[in-house]
DNA sequence: ATTATTGCAAATCCTTTGCAGTACC
DNA sequence: GGTACTGCAAAGGATTTGCAATAAT
């Protein structure tokens, strides 16, 4: 297993004067260890499993804290409720999300990722994060 | 100026059994004669201004229906509040978003439309509806 | 020892819902 | 006249915040 993220991690927290708690790792290593997407609720159940608590107070604390710095990223559907993923080591990717069951299918087209960056450059902009989403059905 | 979307509008009312109230048309003709994303707030404010009140009730009740009959858009960012615009006889164009100034500057790409129904259909979806917003800062 | 952390419960914010009075057909 | 509408205020659900007890360096 990879584990260098963890020396990452200490350096943010440095950077912003934060400790190295236990509840703050276990959160970062719930979403290094597992693809998916997770709201704060179902990462709090999970680690609530393994005899982990953590508040969700903390939780989102701490979630605000890996997007910032880039461990997870987070994703806001029309629903209005956040969910985060891993970021750190993941290729890039998109989404393609079914309506009817909520799967989540990732996805990557170098060929848009082209052309929206040349979109952005032409108006006089550079990209910083961009949301990418494909709402579907399953052909039937 | 066309006013054809009011019988599409009358006509959506009478499949869902309602009727034409003048909060109702207030809020569609409020989108549909200014272009902009607008959260429920603004929306109430300036009907408010022209003298017209509508409760957030019946702007959020009014808001689904403009959705799901397709006058309108929803869309939901970070942040998690809900903006809503024109869709009527609006081209379609997905969003970038100034992430200094909050600036909206819509965008429209055949390519990426072709590219992601193919994504799509290559995986046995079709796409009902899609997500793209890139957030942007100006290039200094 | 000092300084930041945690969890709790209360507070916020956006959105939804129940209900009594009001407006449309 | 009957059925649907509106606004209000209360309820809901996700997220944030203040604070006293607790843990990290």
């Amino acid at each position: 297993m990879n584990n260098s993220y963890i020396n990452g991690f200490k350096e943010a927290l440095k950077k912003e004067n934060l400790k190295f708690t236990n509840q703050r790792f276990s959160i970062l290593q719930f979403l290094t260890n597992n693809d998916g997407h997770y709201d704060c609720d179902s990462i709090i159940d999970y680690l609530k499993k393994n005899k982990i608590k953590v508040s969700k107070a903390t939780a989102y604390r701490t979630l605000d804290l890996l997007v910032k710095y880039d461990f997870c990223r987070k994703m806001v559907l029309d629903d209005g409720i956040a969910r985060y993923e891993n970021k750190l080591d993941a290729t890039h990717h998109d989404h393609m999300i079914c309506i009817d069951t909520g799967k989540i299918i990732e996805f990557m087209s170098p060929e848009i990722e082209k052309i929206q960056d040349d979109i952005a450059k032409d108006k006089g902009y550079k990209i910083i994060k961009h949301v990418h989403q494909l709402f579907v059905k399953k052909i039937s």
